[in-house]
DNA sequence: GTTCTTGCAAAATATTTGCAAGACG
DNA sequence: CGTCTTGCAAATATTTTGCAAGAAC
């Protein structure tokens, strides 16, 4: 994959910063919260981190999971407007903690009251996951 | 509603605290987080609060919300085990920042991976609420 | 008296902002 | 130069624990 073209895709201009963290974000196999992602670094500044990761959901790049402690952030799919029935499922494992993408389980689509406009979902499991146990 | 008999149905000793902090959470149109409980009451101690929280969660009165900021909390439905098929939709309104619970919207369920079990579910859309829109 | 609960203090963790220096066009 | 990005510092918010006094049985 080509970071770069991928961080252009998505109009965010490709410091050397960010094409680290998309790097970390890519190679992880589960979401990353901000204090993740510092650790994957020697010496980095967590507000920089903060900032990227900001930008990163803003530009739809990436979309945080909110769950157990701290929120996490994992990589959009292709095409991903973080609208709520382009949106996966999430997996939180109360032991090690880790938050996993089910990409292939979408979020479904429900009927909620009238009045309310849903812009994006979040729909996260708890329990034990396939390594725990 | 007989606040001292719904504590006891959940095996928690109805003190004068929780008979409080359970007012509120019945009165109360959306879900709280520690910080609005803490502010419905002109003196109260925040620890207190904490753990009268988490007691009424572990005995099941209550459930937990992770959406945006703040952890939230809301009552349970009569017998509900918070197994992911008796838990139900919230929504979180980005405007006004409240969240409700759409007890009509079970959560549905669905097929995940081999090897992972789900304990519990948080599905929360986020948008604008039907106040705010 | 033993166990559970509460209040006060403070630690630990997580999120967010201000500001000035630096990078880039 | 003008705009965007980064680093450092620090504020704010949120969650959690220790401990001793008090209440309940």
């Amino acid at each position: 994959m080509n970071f770069e073209k991928k961080l252009n895709s998505r109009n965010i201009k490709p410091t050397n910063m960010r094409l680290l963290v998309l790097q970390q974000l890519v190679e992880s196999e589960a979401a990353l919260s901000l204090t993740d992602l510092e650790g994957k670094f020697h010496r980095a500044d967590k507000a920089t981190l903060y900032r990227t990761l900001k930008t990163f959901e803003e530009k739809k790049l990436i979309h945080s999971i909110e769950g157990k402690g701290s929120v996490k952030y994992a990589l959009c799919e292709e095409g991903c407007e973080c609208a709520p029935q382009d949106q996966h499922v999430h997996f939180n494992c109360e032991k090690c903690a880790e938050t996993f993408c089910f990409t292939q389980t979408k979020v479904p689509s429900l009927k909620i009251p009238n009045g309310f406009k849903a812009k994006s979902a979040n729909m996260v499991y708890h329990g034990i996951c396939a390594n725990c146990s």
